[in-house]
DNA sequence: GCTTGACTTGAAAAGCGTTTCATATTTTAC
DNA sequence: GTAAAATATGAAACGCTTTTCAAGTCAAGC
């Protein structure tokens, strides 16, 4: 409870419900009843233009009311109301990003590039969990339609094509995906480059049995297919290669190394999708007897503190700053269909590490 | 752009801005100009109040008016204007959240909880970055005066106790931190208790050489205060222990191996806090010829997948279960000066680990 | 046939700023 | 000294919906 003077009471608070007398003293729920620019405009003696001029550090407003308007502002206590200020300039200065989960770490860096951009140019973000389902995703767009954000952030998502583009009709977004849409502008490592890079390597490294992973299947997964193009496209001989999908996690690891690990014959090397199954491809390889690095190669993604930790190399798609770009551009006066392709960065790892 | 009849044009667009007339169609960039409540009214031929009872689905509505409703709403592809409802309302289906950052894994968990607790409730979550600064924080306190979300939640934090509950007056907050906070509702993990276990474990194992880490300094850390606080309350003989703070990461965690491991004296036993420490602290013993488990004991913080992939026990603050219940606190009718502590879990691993 | 209650419906107020336009006052310029 | 430019200020419209209140319609009950 805030106590006001009494005359400050008497002029405004008494119209609300919430004002109460308790006979010393005349009180408001700051909670529930607080001044707004009609109120602070009256005590001042001022009209609410000027008010709101005070209040936007507009200019023509002579000092002396300007400072009364201040002073009476501090004694009520007021705020503008931030929804209404949303309603009449039609701009929230929010942006959405839609992500699949957030209990993967995997979105952390690309997230707080988004989040250091966006306080960067004073927006805030809303961060919405779509756990792959289509409908969710689908009850996210609406959120441009009813003006409640400003832009839309894509990341990983099971949007078709389609819906995306009857979408972006209504507002702008941004795809900071694993692959780029058509016609959508997007903000993208380049994956598919990775891949030639990381299977040429490998390659000319004379390792004949290379195994990689993914995680959703071909089907509903644009980077996993990019996955089994490159492979083909670089590895044309006859390789005794196995492809694992639906490796998510370190258990997946473990799962598939168990497989890779269990009969003589094992791997040269394995790129994996993300350094979690990395990491349980070599716990698993160790329960089989065989060590890394000594007894075959692996490389991860997303260079997460992981490989840093356990050594071994791993592609990094620079998501901090492809997600502070995505929102660049989605805040740019220059908005357009543009598409901006990322260099990656794949480099073997020289550091001590968690393993021996 | 899309294209009306022309009847609905004239009728409804022809005083936007935006419509233009290309010759032979009417069109409005659908961006710009949007039909609103008022529009349907008209051409619907009911009222305003009409209008808005189809669109919340209240009852007491004509057969007949609610689908010539429905059918013009979906003519003049209506939507409603999310800042409008929002200021009318008074409540805007939104919480932020601040953290401190996003880049640390450790806060994944909570957020998770969080986002999944909140959707359940049909309530948005914005994400406010601290980085640790007061002046940042504090500029967040602002929106629940603005009214521009409804409840707030506070993770690891820089402000005053005094801050807190000055902002506390204006809307609803909840503390899920690491510790709690004199009257003002919270839902934290029980550290004390678990430093308190931990150390007893250490102590009954008949270690003598016992070392523990921390982040922040004890001044501006409230739980590292009670890291040393169990500490000393445990381990009362003269132990040659160390206490190491700044720390936060893998770095870290090697920087401060390097220094327990230079000499011939190496712990027994290290009680880090955060994961990402304890694996530094692995390798930078491995580089000084030391292995874990072999040549001492470390038990981590926060249970993240590293401890599994490493195979050292860590204290599980169960961070999903903390976020969801604090947005239960914070969105529940009985929300008042709740303290909700958790109990932690906290066990020895024995599975297979990436560690030979 | 009349009362009562249930159901429909719309006008208008309330929620709160921003912004434009017109007017009034003051200052500058020549 | 006067025209032009600059400054100061308020009324009113605008952004859009929710909600209350009063009034009107219709059927069931006695």
């Amino acid at each position: 409870m805030k106590r006001f003077s009494s005359q400050a009471f008497k002029t405004i608070f008494l119209k609300k419900k919430s004002a109460c007398y308790n006979g010393s003293d005349y009180a408001v729920k700051k909670w529930e009843a607080m001044a707004n620019i009609k109120d602070v405009a009256r005590m001042a003696g001022v009209s609410i233009a000027t008010v709101s001029r005070v209040l936007n550090e507009y200019p023509h407003v002579a000092k002396d009311k300007q400072e009364k308007v201040l002073a009476v502002m501090k004694e009520l206590n007021y705020s503008v109301n931030g929804n209404a200020v949303k309603l009449s300039k039609g701009k929230t200065n929010t942006i959405g990003v839609i992500v699949p989960y957030n209990n993967n770490s995997c979105y952390d860096e690309l997230i707080n590039g988004i989040l250091k951009k966006a306080h960067e140019l004073h927006y805030q973000v809303l961060l919405l969990p779509s756990y792959y389902e289509n409908v969710i995703e689908s009850s996210y767009l609406t959120l441009l339609k009813k003006k409640m954000i400003d832009g839309l952030l894509l990341t990983s998502h099971t949007l078709h094509p389609e819906q995306i583009k009857a979408l972006a009709e209504w507002g702008k977004i941004v795809c900071c995906d694993a692959c780029p849409i058509e016609l959508v502008p997007s903000v993208f490592p380049d994956r598919f480059a990775a891949y030639i890079e990381v299977f040429t390597y490998l390659k000319n490294k004379g390792y004949k049995r290379i195994h990689f992973t993914s995680g959703r299947d071909s089907q509903s997964s644009p980077s996993t297919r990019l996955r089994i193009q490159a492979y083909q496209e670089i590895i044309t001989e006859a390789y005794e290669s196995q492809f694992f999908d639906q490796c998510f996690d370190f258990q997946d690891g473990k799962r598939v190394g168990g497989i890779m690990f269990r009969n003589s014959i094992v791997p040269d090397a394995i790129f994996t999708n993300g350094d979690e199954v990395a990491a349980g491809i070599i716990a698993s390889a160790q329960t089989h007897g065989y060590s890394y690095p000594q007894d075959f190669e692996i490389i991860g993604e997303e260079n997460t503190p992981l490989s840093e930790i356990l050594g071994f190399p791993s592609v990094d798609y620079h998501q901090t700053a492809i997600g502070e770009q995505a929102v660049s551009l989605l805040l740019s006066d220059e908005y357009a269909r543009i598409q901006i392709r990322h260099q990656l960065n794949f480099r073997a790892r020289t550091e001590a590490s968690a393993l021996s």
